[in-house]
DNA sequence: CGATTTGACATACGTTCCGTATGTGTGCTC
DNA sequence: GAGCACACATACGGAACGTATGTCAAATCG
């Protein structure tokens, strides 16, 4: 009762979004040709305006996708940790280290926000972002950290994160780089749990 | 001597790159036309192009502008305190209240990152990430916060003032939200003021 | 079981816009 | 005052997006 149909339909939408993050992280949003993209795919703009509507329909689609495994990939280092602090740490290093991926940096967080606007406001509704502000409640709760808005913080580190990334990312000595963000990241997030 | 050459020829370029500067913050980008934008300024795409190459030159001269000003602001901002620490969280205040003028959000913020790249790699050298910085290196000198590298501190803090002013901006009661995000920032800072 | 309809996808077209190549007139130099 | 350099306009080619239209298989229904 899978329907024939519907199964090949989602075979269709699979390789082009496939394509499309492919093709956008490579050459950036403005510069995928929309032809070259859905070729690679073995299909042609028609089942692409089909499915997605717009170009930002595809956009909206790869980052959907793209957002949900990051939130997967997040949750997953958050839970393996001890300690629920040292845990929050460690989920942020890891933000900060899939901020490199090319495809990430380029997609998500550079054309993403330029193109379609604040993240918050997007369908998906940026299961990654709201991954670390239930990470925040949760601590606030345990009284492991005074109380803040928890939104206000994640929305906060999280910038500060992708900055962080886009830092190490351009720079000559990335390694190196690096340990400089991440000690200052520590830095600031230990604000949050110190009070005044 | 002024050369009546010259002069003419900065007024023409001040006047495209203050057309420009609308026609990026009202449409964005992507959506600007460059026909519409030069027609606007009383000339054709000849002298565009004659005199910043390309569109993505245009850009540059236009956030050049426009980062020098905002380094301008920052600096008074923060000279007009009278307690050092006090003078360095009002300044990344005026910062966030900045980044929502849609001008600065919009071009600066959004689009300059997209299409230009990391923005320490900017000829401008990004004239406000520097000033932020020598204020965070004159705090390490004048012993008011432990030692921190002052660059990170400083590219971490713009990006959560970044993230910030897009939360404002795009909130339905921004007066609200800027409250909790200023909340939340300087908890974030006074993780620098003091040691672990 | 055959006719009809629905919908996934391809093809064709018009429009817009960027970048370049070429033309032109005015102001500086000798 | 002649020649040249340069600021700027005009003309052209090409690429890319979105839409309008066509086609063919599969589901539906009498």
């Amino acid at each position: 009762m899978a329907g024939r149909r519907a199964q090949m339909m989602e075979e269709t939408k699979g390789r082009l979004v496939q394509a499309a993050r492919r093709a956008f992280a490579e050459k950036g949003y403005a510069g995928a040709s929309m032809d070259d993209l859905t070729a690679e795919a073995g299909l042609t703009r028609g089942a692409l305006y089909h499915h997605f509507g717009d170009k930002k329909g595809l956009l909206q689609a790869v980052i959907d996708q793209i957002d949900a495994e990051m939130a997967g990939r997040l949750r997953v280092v958050g839970e393996r940790a001890s300690h629920p602090w040292r845990g929050f740490l460690d989920e942020y290093r890891a933000y900060i280290e899939m901020a490199l991926e090319p495809e990430i940096q380029r997609i998500l967080l550079l054309d993403g926000p330029a193109v379609l606007g604040d993240p918050s406001r997007w369908p998906s509704q940026n299961a990654c972002l709201a991954e670390t502000t239930l990470r925040i409640q949760g601590l606030v709760a345990d009284g492991a950290i005074p109380p803040v808005d928890a939104e206000a913080a994640a929305r906060l580190l999280n910038g500060a994160s992708l900055h962080a990334a886009l830092w190490v990312a351009a720079s000559d000595a990335p390694e190196a780089t690096l340990a400089k963000a991440l000690d200052a990241f520590q830095r600031l997030a230990e604000g949050l749990a110190r009070p005044a």
